[in-house]
DNA sequence: ATGATCTTGAACATTCTTGTTCGATTTAGG
DNA sequence: CCTAAATCGAACAAGAATGTTCAAGATCAT
């Protein structure tokens, strides 16, 4: 009898490439530092496969950057901003929050392999529509205008990533970071004598 | 002429151990990933020194962090609390940024080599005293009374840590650090009906 | 069926980091 | 002056990760 050492099978290509970007993805949105063995055994493919599909790491990183810029300007764009200005930010600050969810850490690891240049770019569009809805808020009179909008738009991500990383140490259910960061945000953007909406449900945060 | 390969010294003991947890410190608190031997050169010292003096690096990573906590906790012990809750705050900002800045990624290096356990402890007594002096205020009637204490708190570091991470990256210079970080707090926790005090030099903030 | 395409594990070279060993050298203290 | 402590660079072993090569097996289209 002879023991078959190898048992490799034919596949779609594309439907591999597929398989190792997702596995990518989810497994570089928890630790940046994950291994190509780790990914490649994470989708289901020998390493072999996968630097055949992927020059190097470096590659395979920014394809994962990519399609995740693409599924994450989709998800904000398609967000409806007008109306009640405070209303439209937590239909923003949702729509954030789950693009955080889904890729994590994965712009730590974008960092450690990819020339900065690329990463600004990305960062600066999404950033401007927060601007310009802050603003519109303020000129409407439901925001505070005593702050600089480019600080609570860093403000706005830094909590994010904040609730985020609450939720993998478990200290945070996933369901509970939207409302957690749309009471901050309401918290810090509502001007005196307005009433700050909708804080009930955070009574149990933390 | 004969060349000296090596040029060995006897100097301090003590002294060696120094320069080494003060090198390590700073390189760590840049780049918690920082090799020994990256942190043997910033130390101006043999890697077999540094062995030689600290088993490895787990044992290292321990003493500078044992080093830090013991600072940070006596800067932080020492912060008058007392008179305006929101003065008071204020000054507990900039003390707990002097000590971010000087310690900045060292958490994370920590995290990656040192059990979960020492760490929480770590966290749990400075967090505490946040935690008093946001109650007391908000018993004052200064601060808002609408969102979790132990979220603001949370919020607080987090805030603090990107505003590190800023200046680190060059968009901050470090001296405005404390004072976004007070203005976003003050924003934050000023009730309604209230002036939020001292944002004048926010202004120009990124 | 046959050839092109895709996959496989095993094995290998390379590089990096950790940690150790060694012989040689300097210096403080008695 | 002499010894013990402390240092040095160089060299080595071990481990992990990256990336390549190879021969063998599976599958699809024609």
């Amino acid at each position: 009898m002879t023991t078959s050492p190898a048992r490799p099978q034919r596949a779609d290509a594309r439907r591999n490439v597929e398989s190792i970007l997702d596995a990518a993805t989810a497994t570089l949105a928890r630790d940046p530092d994950a291994s190509i063995n780790e990914i490649a055994k994470a989708a289901g493919v020998g390493r072999v496969t996968l630097y055949g599909h992927f020059e190097n790491r470096g590659v395979l990183v920014a394809a994962v950057v990519a399609r995740a810029m693409q599924d994450s300007e989709a998800s904000l764009r398609d967000v409806d901003l007008s109306g009640d200005p405070a209303a439209a930010l937590v239909r923003l600050i949702e729509a954030t929050w789950q693009v955080t969810l889904r890729y994590g850490a994965l712009v730590v690891a974008a960092e450690k392999s990819l020339p900065a240049a690329d990463l600004a770019a990305a960062h600066d569009q999404p950033r401007a529509r927060v601007e310009r809805l802050l603003e519109h808020g303020r000129d409407a009179g439901r925001f505070r205008s005593d702050l600089p909008v480019s600080w609570l738009v860093t403000t706005m991500h830094t909590v994010t990533h904040a609730a985020a990383t609450s939720v993998y140490a478990g200290e945070l259910p996933a369901d509970q970071g939207a409302g957690a960061i749309a009471a901050t945000m309401l918290g810090l953007l509502t001007p005196p004598g307005q009433v700050v909406p909708g804080l009930d449900e955070l009574r149990t945060v933390r």
